[in-house]
DNA sequence: TCACTAAGAAAGTCTTAGCGA
DNA sequence: TCGCTAAGACTTTCTTAGTGA
């Protein structure tokens, strides 16, 4: 996947990251990336040069504490909605 | 991607369209697709056997009405809220 | 330590050309 | 017409090895 493609996940990882107060390596590492790929594979990711399989998709939730929907919402009123309904889980 | 990682996109996708009662090939031609690749992708999609990039998702979400975060929820309870969103809109 | 990147290796998707029901 | 698939063509992601702040 390339930045050009109309993808909310770059931007909502990003957000979702800094609101956890980690570095992208640091991130990457505990979503269980080997420590010599998690800074770049999480840069491609944040910029939007590259997008993760679902797999990897599901550790960075987890990480992260966001539904997976989370990151495909293209709608700031429904990331909310999603956000809410996290909050009330 | 492959159908083991765990991704609920075949499982929605597929729910979408029988919902709309279209065939697989029908969905694809009016998502933009050329219509000798259509059945092909589509079924591949709704198996799990490949996942489309994010400008697919998006013209494939705008042809069934559901927002792109209903394709990657995992949660029943957030689906079925994803879903009550997009209906009051 | 941080964010970030080029480029080859590796792994993925897409197209073609079919299948049986 | 429907859902579905193998396999080669094609395109993407991942890893390595770095950069500059």
């Amino acid at each position: 996947m390339n930045n050009t493609d109309g993808s909310p996940f770059p931007t909502r990882l990003k957000q979702a990251r800094i609101m956890r107060g980690l570095s992208q390596k640091q991130l990457g590492i505990l979503a269980g990336m080997d420590r010599f790929v998690a800074s770049a594979r999480m840069n491609q990711y944040e910029r939007g040069v590259h997008a993760p399989d679902f797999k990897t998709v599901i550790a960075l939730s987890q990480v992260l504490g966001v539904p997976t929907a989370y990151f495909y919402c293209l709608e700031e009123e429904l990331a909310s909605v999603i956000m809410d309904w996290k909050a009330s889980c």
